[in-house]
DNA sequence: TAGATTGTTAATCGATTAACAATC
DNA sequence: TAGATTGTTAATCGATTAACAATC
């Protein structure tokens, strides 16, 4: 199969969120690419495009049954399981992301948060007890963690990288500013809070 | 002149911080698009053809001027001044933004923030009053606000169009899952964090 | 002068769009 | 059958890359 755009994975998401979102309200059993595509502000063919990565889920004349879209969106992305994940930094970003409770209904479970500033390590945020930075590893390596979270900003990153190299970790989210170099294997998203309001200034700019 | 690519724009801050945090080191007055290009992890080819945007900034066989390059960038995106930001919603999130200490430092400041929660308005958090979201578009014609970050969810977001529209403000950064209809005269940027987590899932589930 | 590095061009790559045959 | 809508193709658009002449 060909391989699937960047952008399209992103949207899969969205997709998936809008047919959940609407699950309650009572309607057709069916939605046509035009109306889904005008609920989540993509054009109806290239949400054709995107969902043809999933295999042959429409119906011709009738559209896409609703349930069975969402049933293969959520296998497809991974949200029909549970993911245990690890969250390095607990500021004031790293806290928000604790008890950001989307990430909970998507079945997304922060349970392991990692410090070096003492005076965090050892309390607890959103139920949970906030461990020092040099147990990042084996942390890792015991619970089976695969998602990290970096949401620090210290000098503290070349530890982190160094320890999360040694890990079979899959993916990690940087939310810090700087770049993490973890070689090929690990898939990287960066997020760069700061790019993003930046980009906003110079955009008003021009 | 060209149209800037939108990631071009995006890149503009990054190479501008990097240079801004290695101000201090004593060093080279110049740098060229390899070394530069290295640090912030992008190719010099495409480097260049970013900063060929802001004019000719470079010296052939030299390299770029540490501080004039700075310079142009920060006049380019709009960091040489001060932004007054709103934002609407002060829960976890929100909250973690008005922390923010980075913003602060670029010269974004956070001093409006609205909720419609009555247990928040009136208190204080980061040194500011949380006003009734009601205020909303009063204030911002007041203060003449031009940047508005959304980071609430609920069933306002309708309310909250409504009142933006009657302003003139440029732009907005939607952290919301919502997707807002303010038409083609205001800028948006919208930044989905379950979007994000929800595309790495993918990632790894290929 | 020889070496270094820019700024720009043309080639390439990748994503979106418009159109439409297939078919329910 | 007539109408609706998919899935796919070819055309278009936009961004990146590689190469190199220009020049400090």
């Amino acid at each position: 199969m060909d391989k699937i755009p960047e952008p399209t994975i992103e949207r899969l998401f969205c997709y998936y969120r809008c047919l959940e979102k609407e699950k309650n309200s009572l309607g057709q059993s069916h939605i046509c690419s035009n109306l889904l595509g005008e609920k989540v502000g993509i054009k109806p063919a290239l949400l054709r495009r995107d969902l043809s990565f999933l295999g042959h889920m429409g119906q011709k004349g009738k559209g896409y049954n609703r349930f069975l879209l969402k049933k293969a969106l959520a296998q497809f992305i991974g949200l029909d399981q549970g993911w245990e994940i690890a969250l390095i930094g607990a500021g004031n970003l790293g806290k928000a992301l604790i008890k950001y409770d989307k990430f909970k209904e998507m079945g997304l479970f922060i349970k392991n948060i990692f410090e070096n500033d003492l005076n965090k390590i050892g309390r607890e945020i959103g139920g949970y007890i906030v461990q020092n930075v040099k147990d990042l590893k084996e942390t890792i390596e015991n619970k089976e963690i695969k998602i990290v979270i970096v949401a620090t900003d210290d000098k503290d990153i070349k530890d982190v990288t160094s320890q999360l190299k040694q890990t079979n970790i899959r993916a990690v989210w940087n939310l810090s500013s700087e770049n993490l170099d973890l070689g090929d294997d690990i898939i990287i998203i960066k997020e760069d809070l700061c790019c993003s309001l930046g980009s906003i200034l110079c955009k008003i700019n021009k």
